[in-house]
Order: structure tokens, then sequence, then C-alpha cells
DNA sequence: AGCACGCCGACT
DNA sequence: GTCGGCGTGCTC
């Protein structure tokens, strides 16, 4: 037993914490990344070592190592280093996500692996000329890059492609996937390249041995692994990292929306470079924001428009419902294609999927008949009608304006409208009185019975689904025939720079449900904006043209990725205090950087707490980030916010 | 997040 | 003179 040496321990806490390291003593000689236990306050949480220091003036506790030799590798303390730098004023919590609560729980039999037996790889599908095309493309590089492929062009079999080639060149391979619970088809398309016992996912859903087990999986080997989970899998302590790949990388759920707000694409990126790893992201529908940063530093854009083989098309209806011709007589939600298209795809025996968007329902006012809707002329963005006040308030500027009695542009009568599916499913079941019926949405989203829910719906136990957001998300359906979109225009006007590519997103992920190689299918668009042309791109399936079409948008409008933006808020307990805040706040910070507000926030009432917020906008990240560090202790922020909502 | 410290009002 | 309300600050 030696004499006690004294260590700096960045320790793994909560989000209240806006200092994590504290000095530790230990008789063992410790190393950096050492993973060790340490009583804090009444509680033992998991840190690791940043280095060894002095003794301090104050007394100390001692650290226990782990493990013998249970180090976090460098990579991961760097970037611990890089989200502290990026997302401020949380050390606490990025400590936490490198080691997570299930480190102290770690066994001696964790470490036991079965057979290390080497990648049974099977026999996977020939490649079409598109995806040999597009495999050359991402091997000449190790800029990160988009992958473009429409729906069905067989982006996974270019995955596959990649990996056996970083397999064999001794790496890890990290792929993020959101979802994971309801998609069997990405794990056994991994698992044919790498055998079941080399890949691992790690999921909060899984047993806590399972988790135990692939973190230090992660942590152990060097080669030969792919691990596979949500945006938490960014943080596993993964060593020799060869290639990132995040697919679906549109999709809401890689940012954090609570506690650090990380964007999970920036951290991947960040992650890569420090691995000096290949970085693809993949998505029928790629992110506006984050494509434009990769192509301005150098990565490129792969694109896949041929389907691969045995994939089958889909075609298009715009419908528009402001023309009452157009509408079901017996329904005023279905129109009278879309009505006929489910009662043929009853009698084949095929399903017909009902996607409701509900984004924003409720919240704007509509004219039915012309398509009209409220806009600030300030801002060009959406308002908001507020039942309290009676009012149409700009969530972006705060301006409000009075309602109108009835349209200003046809003078037909002004609709709040926001169905529910229950309220579908009650109609639908009138129109259809021999089909069985099953809704798919948020409501009944425990996970377990929502994989019991799909399992029910793939195998012919449901004639007509009715759902909302969740059914964007790789459902695969085998016997869908026919899709109908009601309110296609609902998020569109949503007071959010986002919306215009929220909805097509939401369009282009709801159309790749059909015709997924079991015979064709067909997309109907039901909206009271026909003319809009997210419309154009979405059945054209053009990402490309949307895609230089809204940068053009953001420049002018001088959102995200043509500024960074930060948005800030706070919660009282009155309106007036919440307004007063934030007009201090914006007064401090005019002349420093361009603010916009101060608003009410779109869920301006949560929990009896009044919201309001301001965004600011610079073409220095940095200035916004020291700014944000330097907010009072109620106060919120979001940096890189995806939706200002 | 917990938990101690501390400074003021209500009650024995 | 004591009990306890919860604002403030600290956790090596």
């Amino acid at each position: 037993m030696g004499e006690a040496k004294y260590y700096l321990i960045a320790v793994s806490l909560g989000a209240t914490w806006s200092k994590n390291q504290f000095t530790y003593h230990s008789t063992d000689s410790l190393e950096i990344g050492d993973v060790v236990l340490v009583p804090f306050g009444k509680a033992t949480r998991p840190g690791f070592v940043v280095n060894q220091t002095t003794k301090p003036k104050v007394d100390t506790k001692e650290a226990v190592r782990v493990f013998d030799k249970l180090a976090i590798p460098n990579t991961s303390i760097d970037l611990v280093k890089w989200l502290d730098k990026n997302y401020p004023g949380m050390p606490g919590v990025h400590t936490q996500f490198i080691l997570p609560g299930l480190v102290k729980d770690i066994k001696d039999k964790d470490f036991k692996t079965g057979t290390d037996s080497t990648a049974s790889v099977r026999n996977l599908p020939s490649l079409t000329p598109t995806q040999t095309k597009a495999i050359k493309e991402l091997r000449s590089t190790n800029k990160p890059q988009v992958l473009y492929g429409i729906t069905g062009s067989g982006k996974t079999r270019v995955y596959q492609e990649l990996a056996k080639e970083v397999l064999d060149s001794d790496k890890n391979i990290l792929v993020i996937y959101p979802e994971i619970s309801l998609t069997s088809h990405i794990k056994k398309a991994f698992e044919d390249v790498v055998g079941e016992e080399n890949l691992h996912f790690y999921h909060s859903k899984n047993t806590p041995a399972n988790q135990r087990k692939t973190w230090v999986s992660a942590i152990k080997n060097s080669s030969g692994k792919i691990f596979i989970g949500p945006r938490s899998a960014l943080f596993l302590p993964i060593n020799n990292l060869g290639l990132v790949v995040v697919d679906e990388a549109h999709d809401g759920s890689l940012k954090q929306d609570s506690g650090s707000r990380y964007n999970g694409l920036m951290v991947a990126g960040a992650l890569s470079k420090i691995h000096k790893s290949k970085l693809i992201l993949g998505s029928a529908t790629p992110p506006v924001q984050e494509t434009s940063y990769i192509l301005n530093s150098g990565g490129s854009l792969v694109i896949m428009l041929d389907l691969a083989k045995g994939e089958s098309k889909r075609s298009f209806e715009i419908i528009d419902m402001t023309e009452k011709y157009n509408i079901s007589t017996g329904n005023h939600l279905i129109s009278k294609s879309l009505q006929s298209a489910i009662s043929k795809s009853l009698e084949r025996g095929k399903q017909s999927l009902l996607f409701l968007n509900r984004r924003g329902t409720a919240r704007s006012l509509i004219c039915e008949s012309c398509g009209w809707h409220g806009t600030c002329n300030r801002c060009d963005s959406s308002l908001t009608y507020h039942h309290d006040s009676h009012n149409l308030i700009c969530h972006l500027c705060g301006k409000t304006q009075n309602t109108p009695s009835s349209c200003p542009d046809c003078s037909n009568q002004l609709k709040l409208k926001s169905p529910g599916t229950k309220a579908i499913e009650n109609d639908l079941q009138k129109l259809f009185p021999a089909a069985k019926i099953m809704r798919f949405d948020s409501d009944n989203k425990k996970a377990d019975s929502m994989l019991e829910n799909y399992r029910k719906v793939r195998d012919g136990g449901a004639d007509i689904i009715i759902g909302t957001q969740l059914i964007t998300k790789g459902l695969d359906l085998p016997n869908l025939e026919t899709v109908g979109i009601l309110q296609a225009d609902s998020s569109l006007f949503l007071p959010d720079y986002s919306s215009l590519e929220r909805t097509f997103q939401l369009l282009t992920q709801v159309s790749g449900r059909v015709g997924r190689g079991h015979g064709d299918g067909k997309v109907y668009v039901q909206t009271y904006n026909p003319e809009n042309k997210v419309f154009d791109y979405v059945i054209n399936q053009d990402w490309q043209s949307f895609y230089e079409q809204e940068l053009k948008d953001r420049v002018l409008s001088g959102f995200p990725p043509h500024k960074f933006m930060a948005r800030v808020w706070v919660n009282k307990s009155s309106e007036q205090a919440a307004q007063k805040t934030l007009e201090k706040l914006a007064s401090d910070f005019r002349g420093t950087v361009k603010v916009l507000g101060p608003a009410p926030s779109f869920y301006g009432k949560k929990a009896g707490k009044y919201s309001w917020q301001i965004l600011l906008f610079s073409s220095s990240r940095s200035k916004l980030v020291s700014l944000v560090d330097s907010l009072p202790a109620d106060t919120y922020f979001d940096l890189d916010p995806v939706s200002l909502l």
C-alpha cells in the first residue's frame, strides 16, 4: 500500500451541477481515463480520472477503481470535452453520457463473452449499378458524406458493403438508428455481415445485464464489432471506430430535447472527427442544416435515385380539399378518391393506411374555402390563435393581430380544426362497416404493446390503419396498397423556420410506407393548399430541388444554416414576469447579436407556468455559446434548435 | 437531486 | 424561548 495520491475526477452528475470535477485521493496509482466510483454527497457515482493533482485545501474522499485497467478511451474523453465546449453549462451530464448509471453495476461476469467466434458472414444480395456507384463514391474519401437515397433504393445494402470493408481493416462500427425496436430488417442486415455474436444493440429497453455487456464489449474490443442504437449509443466508449453511420438522419429523435440539448448529428460529426473515421448520414430526406454544413466543409453528397430490385412503384394524387365536389358525402375529412381507393383495396384484401397530420392542428386558423391562413407581415411566419385573448399572435416576433371574423380573401367562415384518430376511426367504421380498423398512435406507445400492435397489423390483423407521427418511422407493411394523408398542410403553417422541411419529411416518409416490394401502391395527399410547392417536391421525390429552394429561403430569412441560432426561454408563474425577464435579456443582448422577440413560447402554458422566449442569431457559434453560458440560473437555452416550438 | 444552514413568524 | 417555513448554497 503506497502513499495516497490526489486525482482530479470528472464525476457523472445530473443537469443542475455547473461543475463536475473534484479532487479525490487513492493509494492506487491511477491513470488518466481510469473508471472509478466516488462518494458524492450521500450517493456513490461513477467518474473518470482527468489527471493527477496536488493535495487540495479541503478534505478529500477516496476514489475506488472499478476494475483493473478499465479505462475509457481518450476518444471518449475528447468527446466529453467537445460537448462541454459546444453545449456549455452541464459538464456532469456529459460525463454521465460516457459513464451511465449501469457502470456502477458492472460485475466480473459482464466481461465474460461467449466464444469470440469469427463472423459467420452470409451471402448478400448482388448489387445494383446504382448501389455499386454509390459504394465507389463513398469509398473515395474519408470526409463526411450525405447519402441521399429515395425510399426503396437500398441504402442498407450499401452500408453492408462498407461495413464489410471496415471490419476487414480491423476496426469497429457504430450505426445510429431511431426506433430500432420497430425495425427488425436493419438488425438482420448487419447480422448478415458480422454474425449475431458480434452485433451489439444498445438500447434502454434491453435488460440491464445486456446493456452492461454491450458497454463492456465496447470498451474492451478493438475490432470486429458493430454497435447499433439510438442517439445515446453515440457515447458508447468504442475503441478504434472505423465507420459511423447515422441512418434516417432526418429523424427528430437525434436531437436531445431536455438537459444538454445536443444535436446527435453534430455529435456524430465530432465523434468521427476524433476517431478520424468515416461518417455517413443516410436518408430519403436529408436534413437541410447538416447537409449544408457537410457540403461546406469539404464533404459530399452521394445520390441513389433508382429503386433496388424487387421494389415496386408508388404513384401520387394531390386532392384539393377546398373543392366541395372532391369531398366524400359521408365524411368531410375524406375525399371521394381516397374513399374509393380504400374500398377497392378492401375488396382486393389489401391494406390502407391513413396518416393524420396532427402537428399544428387546432392552433392555426385556416379558411376551408380558399386555403387562407394568417401570416405575420413582419416575419412571414404563421400566426397562432389564442383562445384566452381571441388574438392571432406571431410566435417569432410577438406581434399581436385581431382575429378576423371571416376570411379576408373570400369572406367565408374560418375554422379551427383538430380531429383525433378516434373520431376518424368512428367515421371510417360507418363508411366501411365490415373493415377491421386499428389505431396506431403514440397515445398507446408503451413500447412492447407497440411492437405487438405492429405485428398484429403486419400479419393482417387490420384492413385500415390510422395513425399519427409514429407510422412515419420505418413501418414495413408488405400488404399495404393505399396511403391517405389527411390534412397534409397542417404542419406547413406552424410558426417555425423548419416547418416546410418537417412537412416535406413527414409526407415523404409516410409515402415511403407503400410500394415496398409487394405490388404497386398509391398515395393520396389531401390538402387545402394544393398549389404549395412542397407537394411537387414530395410527389416527384425530388429532395434536391427542395433542398436548393429551402437553402435560398433560409438565407433570405436569416435562419440556420445561414446563421447559427439559440433559443432562450424562461418559465414563470405569471405571464408578465416571463415577458419582463426576457425583455431585459433581449435588451442586454441586442448590439452583441441579432435578437428576435420576446414572444410567448408555442406551448405557452405548461404545468401552470408561463413561458416566453427570444431567439439569438449570429454567424459565430462561439459567440452564442458564451452568451448562453452566462445566462441566469432559471433560464433555459437550446443551441441549434431544430424546432422553435 | 438531497441536505444543511439560516433567518423570520407563530405558538407554547 | 422554541418549532418549523422554505430561500440559498454546497456537494472533493
